[in-house]
DNA sequence: CAGTATCCAACCTGATACTG
DNA sequence: CAGTATCAGGTTGGATACTG
């Protein structure tokens, strides 16, 4: 799902004072969201916080629902990134083990106040969304909508 | 030599008192995990939670590469989540505000851990990345191997 | 055990065109 | 302006087979 273009748009030699990092950093961190602000990412990084250093399998069966695939892809991007430490161990059957580099940790880290989060307004989501399936389906009455306004604003 | 790692995984059912909730509510908030950890929701949930109030066009221009498409449907599902509030102001042309709930802002605030951790360590990942590459290219070496280990574990 | 490779169906995404 | 409809392409995921 990365097909970014990186627009170069010529930084105009006005450069103002220090001010905060540049637009180019913007467009980094942005990248970044991209790369991390995923669900089986999440996932992976919670169990390896959790539970240390784990194996293949026992990783898959902890996240749950994962496919081999998706595992296989995942760890190896979070390899990659430097978030995830992959150790194989030359032995037959083979034995891999993953666990998070301090990097990785960090992130999941920063993941705990979402997982907080989640943990807290669960139920109120799950309310407001059968909330908005039952205004969804009588006729009048769609969701909010402004009292009659004469400026047509535009 | 590598310590044998005692795995628990056959750990009765005799749930510890330590905490965590029900098994039930694993599921749920793994659900909410699914829905918000997405690269958009976490961009649109940062622009209004910067900006405050936006229409839909304004908001595509800051988010920056989304389509209209995915702004539409990511806006929807918000808004059936209860973390955004539509506005539809009945003139002509159009006129749809966007804004964010209090539940959406907790989330927002929930967030900004990760972007706090994409600021500070965005260049980290993208050296892991680099060296990453590097390393896979060469003749041996992949990634960490440990010694040979004579037990074979299994 | 820990993958890789392949086929295929289903879904997600983006770009484009059209509408009230 | 704020969408919806449609089409093309890539990604996800399951199932299966094969490897070291």
């Amino acid at each position: 799902m990365e097909s970014r273009q990186v627009e170069r748009q010529a930084a105009p030699d006005t450069e103002p004072s220090v001010r905060q990092p540049g637009p180019e950093i913007e467009l980094l961190v942005r990248d970044m969201i991209g790369r991390v602000a995923d669900k089986w990412t999440m996932l992976i990084l919670e169990e390896l916080a959790e539970h240390g250093t784990l194996r293949f399998t026992r990783l898959g069966d902890l996240v749950g629902d994962i496919s081999q695939k998706m595992l296989t892809k995942t760890l190896r991007q979070l390899e990659s990134d430097g978030l995830v430490l992959r150790t194989v161990h030359p032995v037959i059957p083979p034995h891999v083990d993953y666990r998070l580099t301090e990097l990785g940790l960090s992130l999941s880290e920063a993941f705990c106040g979402v997982w907080e989060w989640a943990e807290k307004y669960h139920a109120q989501v799950a309310q407001a969304r059968q909330d908005f399936q039952s205004a969804a389906l009588p006729r009048s009455s769609g969701r909010a909508v402004a009292a009659q306004d004469t400026d047509s604003g535009t």
